[in-house]
DNA sequence: TTGAAAGCGGTACCAT
DNA sequence: ATGGTACCGCTTTCAA
């Protein structure tokens, strides 16, 4: 007994079972009126019979589109790029969209990858570090930029960086902190090095000497362990993200250093870990900066009218903790 | 100027630039021989010149695949489905093979949305709690199971549960303690009521009284707090997973009571605010799971002969540090 | 080696 | 209200 059952019906085996044209068989399947609800039932039955599941490209084919679109990040370690990923998910999935995603992290062939995942959607959004300004710029379809510098005639969604990082520096500074240390590579990704500028700002600002830099290679919890070694006691350390800082502390703690007395840490992102850690970090809205690009991405692909590039810088949110100096009474959690 | 150059070229256009058929085309951009390296070269630079890219919609129908695979998950809070998801797109991409995501959390349609991605791609990998066997059973397609329980015919990957809870109530028992609750909802997931069956039988084994069962609404830190209220001072607390434990862990701190002195906690996950909050936990290898997943849906997908179901168990490890009791010299971290 | 043409599984226009 | 049919863009025989 063969299991024939189990190859795919067409929609013209559906025809010929409910004894009508495949048209028939498409507006019965989609359709409201222009079909008898006689026929219509008798189509319905002999799908189900069929169990018939119209062909996703077959139809893709004939409606010029893909009902998809794409999300292209650099990588999935760490809590921020799944949640950005589940608030873009969710977004498209309102607009009846599905969602293809594309780690770069880890590939030699990310130009390519894109170029293929560009065939299979509607549109992409892009996130920071993944594939340079040309191959964007040369793919033919509706694209939104996420956390990642502005290009000519290009949706852009981003976190505040800069001006958060200034008042983070504000803040060391009223801890009466003189020597600064940035952590973190700001040629790695653009949220990264707007956290930087607005650290060199807000020293210049003050008139404090400049922070050194460490760049690091990573930005996990190694890349900070690692680079903690070249920190200096005394010296307040804001890192590029939670990783790294978590990284330092851990370093610190095994060399005896004491946060935030001998070492001041400060992170980005606000992890769960932040948390236990006690470590004072900026906050991001990460789930809205996907719904955001989601929702963009989608107004793009469905206007006609080319509308002008939209830009929109998401607020950031300084959580103050104790791993940047010792406060008065309250309590920080 | 009408930007005419926006539209898709098709391998048409790129026929007649080329001055061959459109079969030649299709086989100078894909077969080696069969097709003059001149010719190819003159192909080649007609598709160059319209930027040429075949249409997916197109190739999918003729070859009748969707070189993608999709995964569906419960969620992606929390860093552990977004672990085991970057594990099978870092694999799937090895098989050339596209990722689509589906998430289910928060979504009234999911049967509907797993049916409609089943006709997007050549398999599909099912996590947890998301949809029934029985919208699984109906689908037409190579499935693999992911953190689920068996069902009959289906390739099926999980990680230890029962066996590692055993081994940590055992841990417990070794702290002197006697009193258990276990807290998290074992149907809210295959995964929990493993973990929730090893405590029982752990605790039956000893011969110690059934751990009391606080069920949460969910798997977060709230949920945590929240059935935190519940806890008697002296028990041990096995928690579903880190999240939750995290939450105790809080509640603790604001009730006043001491951990472990007065309550000893446990997680499950080690995400990485777990060694923060000096929480004993079980490690699971999660980018192994996905990854593992990925391995076998392509080869279902690619294997002509329905071999026989495969199931495989991957191990998990106790990762104790100072939330279950007090330890002599050594320093957990 | 190359071309003509038959699908692949739908959608939608044009008749009837 | 329904059927016939021309696409949608590509792959793959079958001939030449």
């Amino acid at each position: 007994m063969a299991m024939k059952a189990l190859s795919k019906a067409t929609i013209y085996q559906v025809a010929q079972l409910a004894g009508v044209s495949i048209a028939t068989v498409s507006r019965a399947m989609r359709d409201s009126d222009l079909v008898t609800e006689q026929t219509r039932e008798r189509v319905l039955a002999a799908a189900k019979q069929l169990r018939f599941t119209p062909s996703r490209a077959g139809r893709s084919l004939a409606e010029g589109r893909h009902a998809a679109n794409g999300i292209v990040f650099p990588d999935l370690v760490g809590p921020y790029y799944a949640e950005v990923i589940l608030g873009y998910e969710a977004t498209a999935a309102g607009f009846g969209s599905s969602v293809l995603i594309l780690a770069t992290g880890g590939r030699t062939d990310a130009d390519a990858a894109v170029r293929e995942l560009a065939t299979r959607v509607d549109g992409l959004t892009v996130m920071g570090q993944t594939v340079s300004d040309e191959v964007i710029a040369e793919l033919r379809l509706p694209v939104v930029l996420l956390a990642r510098d502005p290009v000519p005639g290009v949706d852009t969604v981003r976190a505040q960086n800069a001006r958060t990082a200034r008042s983070l520096v504000e803040h060391l500074l009223g801890h009466g902190h003189r020597r600064f240390t940035f952590l973190g590579d700001p040629a790695g990704s653009p949220d990264v090095r707007g956290r930087y500028d607005g650290v060199r700002a807000g020293l210049k600002r003050a008139g404090v000497e400049p922070a050194d830099l460490v760049p690091t290679k990573g930005f996990d919890l190694e890349a900070g362990k690692e680079a903690a070694k070249a920190l200096q006691p005394g010296t307040a350390v804001v890192c590029a993200n939670d990783e790294l800082a978590l990284g330092v502390l851990l370093a610190a703690e095994e060399a005896g250093l004491r946060v935030p007395q001998d070492l001041a840490v400060t992170g980005w992102d606000d992890l769960l870990a932040a948390r236990f850690a006690g470590l004072t970090t900026v906050r991001q809205p990460m789930r809205e900066l996907g719904a955001t690009a989601a929702r963009w991405l989608n107004r793009r692909i469905t206007d006609d009218m080319p509308a002008a590039a939209r830009r929109r810088v998401l607020a950031t949110q300084l959580v103050v903790r104790r791993s940047c100096g010792i406060h008065s009474p309250e309590v920080h959690r």
